[in-house]
RNA sequence: CGCGGGGUGGAGCAGCCCGGUAGCUCACUAGGCUCAUAACCUAGGGGUCGCAGGUUCAAAUCCUGCCCCCGCAA
């Protein structure tokens, strides 16, 4: 089938790394427009562009899908079906209507559950025991299309989002490859989703970080794996912010907030229920150290308060 | 020219504002102790203070340029 394929990060790469070996063909790929970004604000392209670049593909960075102009070229396109992973923004009605059978979107959870933004994020923060990847037909509505297929994935115990997505995006590649010769051949089937089942996964924000101590150490714990590698999760220390990156539960009890003791694995701060051993941190203007590092340097000691 | 913070023995930091012998907690080495567990005590080695200029009797410290790193913001 002739693909258009729509997206702009890692995960998206990976996906359309694995159509370029497939027997469909990516007659064109669209991605945000290059952005200065990053410190001192340098000119970066999207990994997407990087690869059609490579592979001598045509690649659309259009502000908006909104104007009859860049309609009119995704139309040039002539393709069979639009596949959008983490693109980043609605497609519009006209644009879903382009191709000639429809657009799939490859989602990180098992929809109906986590619609929007963040799922993979989030399966993590409330501590899901599995989450999975779904293939969609695309609606106007955000995450709403009717289920082409969909794979459940373990979650393993300790992984962060960053680890999961990774996991994602190779078994969202391969479920990708063998929906579209599904749909080539005809044999595939749309499930509408239970409604009853909806829940969203909102957009993340770097206040969702700030730790609560006042919460129990297994949240805590879950939130800083949820969280990682963006926005990350901090605390303050003597003013200044300390970002916690790595930590594990202990079954130690203690005043929120107050470290209880220190080690050679790091320091450890209770929590409302059990405490949490820090392993590694990141305070700001620094960079990332073990906790000890971090305890040796800036004179950590029992009985003081994080907040 | 988006905003801000850094580069000091092997690690993490202090010192810089107000120039005047390079300091702390670790690690390391040797010896002691046999345990108080981040074990302890004693002694010791290890640094062209990111690089290059400048000011000065004297620069880690003040001035100028450059390199590298980090956070915010996107």
């Amino acid at each position: 089938m002739r693909i258009v394929f729509f997206g702009s990060d890692d995960f998206a790469a990976v996906c359309l790394k694995e159509l370029l070996q497939s027997s469909h063909t990516v007659v064109g790929c669209v991605t945000g427009p290059d952005k200065r970004q990053g410190r001192g604000m340098q000119l970066a392209l999207s990994p997407i562009k990087e690869i059609a670049l490579a592979h001598e593909i045509s690649c659309l960075q259009p502000e908006s899908l909104k104007l009859d102009s860049i309609q009119e070229q995704l139309k040039v396109f002539a393709a069979d079906i639009f596949v959008v992973v983490a693109y980043g923004r609605l497609l519009p009605q006209a644009v879903l209507d382009i191709p000639k059978f429809f657009c799939i979107n490859i989602h990180g959870s098992l929809l109906p559950q986590y619609r929007g933004a963040a799922p993979v994020n989030w399966a993590i923060i409330n501590g899901d025991r599995q989450t999975g990847v779904t293939i969609q037909k695309m609606i106007f509505e955000l995450d709403a299309g009717d289920v082409i297929s969909q794979e459940v994935m373990p979650l393993s115990e300790g992984i962060t989002s960053e680890e999961l997505r990774l996991q994602m995006a190779e078994v969202g590649a391969k479920l990708l490859v063998k929906t579209l010769d599904a749909i080539a051949s005809n044999r595939y089937t749309c499930t509408p989703q239970d409604k009853s089942k909806i829940s969203y996964a909102t957009k993340l924000t770097k206040e969702l970080g700030h730790i609560a101590w006042d919460k129990s150490a297994t949240e805590i714990e879950r939130l800083i794996r949820g969280l990682k590698p963006w926005p990350g999760t901090f605390t303050h220390f003597k003013g200044k912010g300390l970002k916690i990156l790595e930590a594990t539960v202990v079954p130690i009890q203690g005043s929120a907030g107050t470290v209880l003791d220190i080690s050679k694995e790091g320091f450890v701060v209770a929590c409302a229920q059990d405490a949490l051993l820090v392993k590694r941190v990141h305070l700001e203007a620094s960079k990332p150290v073990s906790a000890y590092d971090f305890v040796q340097g800036h004179r950590l000691a029992v009985g003081d308060q994080l907040n």
